[in-house]
DNA sequence: GCCTGTGAAGCTATTCACAGCT
DNA sequence: AGCTGTGAATAGCTTCACAGGC
């Protein structure tokens, strides 16, 4: 099976594949994947592997065809919907993020508190008033959930979003949610990680543990 | 020593324990705080065992013991500074999030190449131009740096951190930084964590997958 | 009886190391 | 000579399971 680690380590050849391919390339080594991506050889090899890839000691990997598979695992067939719930600093940055990024996961809707936005179009997303949530997410048959709302909020609005059938969730606030499983959930937490790079940078000056990646 | 994970959840504990303290309770057991935080219990005693606090079997642990273990691993004695570049949408959003949250962990300037957001206080936040990032850093003691511009300008900025001094760098752009070793590097990668909730979403469907905290 | 503390076991992820190919 | 593909080894992380204490 493919795991978290190898799904996020997709999202990232994919990125500096598209950009190779772009500048004209047609294969790849693994060694060089590997020094663009922070990763070792190995991994990238195995990756290749998981997905079904195979190059050739002499030429390597066809980017093309490493795009075309990663594609077959990343992007769904038929395209896939995402709300956004939240429409502050943080929910318009992510919406510059996604615009137009990829044709099989759009953000299709978004929703706050504040009816002062209803209606508008934000980076080609329209915003809707909370009180819609339920029946837009039905009616588009939206199935992924992004919470860029204040923690207090977040639990509420998770619970809002599993009843009107949504099955994933991208949630910002800084609190765990309690969700009757069957949800997929991936906190982005920036406290936290924040306060990660803290703790390494001092641990780094004094003892000069590595970078990552 | 305490790892990237520990690390992590531990900062995760020290919010729901702060939250539990603020409701006047003084003691927590191993399984309350792991549902709380979608752990297992033994997960939680082991991250005890490694911050050197300890339990007893009747009452579970002292709330206030805890967060004290846990802030003497996750903050500094003396403060640390950090520095915001990118005043979009989403360097807006950081500042919010971190406005006085912790006294040890402050950012300190922001930077933006638009020099019309100069001397501007943002979140009690000052901003400055581009221009001055090299010599603020150094005259500030700044060691972190946030990175929060658009893709093509992030290995640009990061350069400019490292010559200027800074240790440690969370990172927004969703490219890999290469830098000389001995950086801390964290990035985040919105792009990335929305593909993957949109392929484990899929998987949920046809299988069943169980959700994650 | 229900908890903590923890050695031991089990899992997962990564790296090693090398046979095989070109 | 330098690469891929991959079994085997290693490292890292989490859970099991139970002794010991209240």
């Amino acid at each position: 099976m493919t795991t978290e680690k190898t799904i996020e380590r997709l999202s990232l050849y994919r990125r500096l594949l598209t950009d190779l391919l772009a500048r004209g390339e047609q294969t790849v080594f693994s060694h060089e994947l590997a020094s663009k991506t922070g990763v070792t050889s190995s991994q990238v090899r195995r990756d290749m592997m998981a997905i079904g890839c195979t190059g050739s000691p002499s030429r390597g990997y066809f980017i093309a065809d490493l795009l075309e598979n990663i594609a077959k695992i990343l992007d769904a067939q038929t395209p896939q919907y995402a709300a956004l719930v939240g429409i502050g600093n943080l929910g318009r940055a992510i919406l510059a993020f996604f615009q137009g990024r990829r044709p099989k996961l759009i953000i299709r809707a978004a929703f706050d508190r504040d009816p002062g936005l209803a209606d508008r179009i934000i980076h080609g997303c329209r915003c809707h008033p909370d009180s819609q949530l339920d029946a837009i997410i039905q009616k588009e048959n939206i199935q992924i959930g992004i919470i860029a709302v204040p923690a207090r909020e977040a639990q509420n609005v998770a619970l809002k979003m599993v009843t009107a059938g949504i099955k994933g969730i991208l949630n910002f606030a800084p609190i765990p949610l309690s969700l009757t499983s069957g949800i997929y959930v991936e906190n982005i937490d920036l406290t936290m990680s924040l306060e990660k790079v803290a703790y390494f940078t001092r641990q780094n000056n004094v003892q000069g543990k590595e970078s990552d990646q």
